[in-house]
DNA sequence: ATGCATGAGAA
DNA sequence: TCTCATGCATA
């Protein structure tokens, strides 16, 4: 018998404390359930919402520890709750003998075009901060002396700021700022 | 769990 | 060109 009644009012969803209080409890939940996050985020695609399609592990896991953006956060909330939901009432009753076999598929050595992820050296990345304390938003111009003097790419230096910028609004990081 | 990256859409 | 949501690759 709660008489919390802040559901008259559609969603209010976007209270941080309300978030970070399901975000605990969506994982102690799934993991009460036995569920990976890769497991979650596949599972979102078979839940029919519109406009809803499978999400990656490394989405769940950032909605999980709340880094992902305040927006970002609000957004993903209801469609969790509705996967959470249909997962524990569908433990309760089995519903039908769902006993998927397992899978004898395993393609090891397909396709092999990976995509390199470059490596920025810890000196180099110190370098970076550096910078970016001074000026977060560096010009063309300025990145592209960066960019020479620590020898990496200017891209690799355009996209190393847009990602510490990004970073910074994480919920997790924008509470303490 | 997190670093570097992509692409669609805003500015 | 940047932001924003998102993900592959990898620590």
């Amino acid at each position: 018998l709660h008489h919390h009644h802040h559901l008259l009012h559609g969603e209010p969803a976007s209270d941080p404390r309300e978030l970070e209080a399901f975000a605990e409890r969506f994982r102690q939940r799934r993991v009460k359930l036995g569920v990976t996050q890769a497991d979650v985020g596949a599972a979102l695609a078979s839940l029919n919402i519109a406009g809803v399609g499978a999400l990656s592990q490394s989405t769940i896991c950032r909605f999980e520890s709340l880094t992902l953006s305040r927006n970002n956060m609000t957004a993903l909330k209801p469609v969790l709750h509705a996967w959470l939901e249909e997962a524990e009432a569908a433990r309760r009753e089995p519903a039908g003998a769902e006993s998927a076999a397992g899978s004898p598929d395993d393609d090891d050595d397909a396709r092999r075009r990976r995509r390199r992820r470059t490596s920025i050296a810890a000196p180099e990345k110190r370098s970076l901060e550096a910078y970016f304390a001074i000026q977060p938003r560096p010009s063309s111009e300025k990145m592209a002396a960066i960019a020479q003097k620590l020898e990496l790419k200017k891209n690799v230096v355009r996209v190393w700021f847009c990602n510490q910028r990004q970073k910074q609004k994480r919920m997790k990081y924008s509470a303490a700022r």
